[in-house]
DNA sequence: AAGATTCACATGCATATGCATATAATAGGC
DNA sequence: GCCTATTATATGCATATGCATGTGAATCTT
């Protein structure tokens, strides 16, 4: 199993890997992801297939302008994990009155699996919950939630170096 | 600018917006990378390049296992990314006495990009740390970083879960 | 109601990410 | 030294991500 050496390595590794806020995010968010998507694997649904599919269960059904907001996810990211999703047979289109509307809901299919991942998530959430103890996860998670609404908040101000298409 | 009135909307949110603690990193990792990303523009380089430099630069000589210890990132994407950065003239090949080793360093250019990118880093770290508060950044970087090396053992111990191949 | 504008979604392109596996080179055991 | 195991890196495949832009449908303006 080479692939198990250099995680060894990195076990024993101690301080700090990077200054680099953004970095050091990139970095836990991999390992952590990497964990989820391990537990979720009978499921057969990633953690970031988890996270839409939920998302929509939660809103009974769903368009893309809607998940944006609640995903914090680029809408062109979710028009292709949408559709993986309804090639897969999780969802399936809703009608809806407004003809440039794709809204979109739970199939049977996506239910099920929904129901088969759910305790799986609890297990990886459960380990991660104990190793940053959920007091202090409940903190970091106030403050990530205020830096992500401020760097959407910033961008849309339209900082220098924000370049968008204007028409 | 259609694509700035979602982020609007994201910006009225209130309240944690999953209870997923891979999937709270997970979006904010997006967001933040976004914004370094906009800082970084005019450098030429993303955050994750601009990372790998960073790397090579602190190492002097680098080869692909000490920097998947070192960025925690699978060997398979460095591969990729390094060639990347090589066709970009950022990085170039080192002699190693180990034939097996891909010796790498950087390059003139890598050099040049890697000074016009760390003030853009810096302005994009200070506006993050304004918001999260260095103190307690640093508190979330000590956790993030245990949970990471945690995450790490995990897999190498290899769960139920976590497939890998055997010879 | 026609024309312009806005809105919701899709597409082309490029990078980022990781699993399963292949390949090449070194190190070890005999 | 030879055969095998290990090590370092690469490749095939698939998803994830976002920028720039395209397309079609609703809305607004006059």
């Amino acid at each position: 199993m080479s692939r198990s050496h250099p995680a060894s390595r990195i076990g024993r590794y101690r301080g700090p890997l990077s200054p680099c806020v953004c970095n050091t995010l990139r970095m836990a968010t991999r390992a952590v992801t990497q964990l989820y998507d391990d537990l979720l694997r009978p499921s057969g649904l990633r953690v970031t297939q988890f996270s839409i599919l939920a998302a929509i269960a939660r809103m009974g059904e769903a368009n893309l302008r809607r998940l944006e907001v609640a995903l914090a996810l680029d809408q062109t990211t979710l028009t292709r994990s949408l559709n993986l999703l309804e090639r897969e047979g999780m969802i399936e289109r809703a009608s809806h009155p407004d003809g440039r509307v794709k809204a979109m809901r739970l199939a049977p299919k996506g239910r099920r699996a929904l129901e088969v991942a759910r305790p799986l998530w609890a297990q990886a959430q459960d380990q991660v919950l104990r190793e940053l103890g959920t007091k202090a996860w409940a903190d970091a998670q106030r403050r990530l939630t205020h830096l992500l609404r401020v760097a959407v908040e910033k961008r849309q101000e339209g900082g220098p170096y924000v370049r968008r298409h204007q028409r």
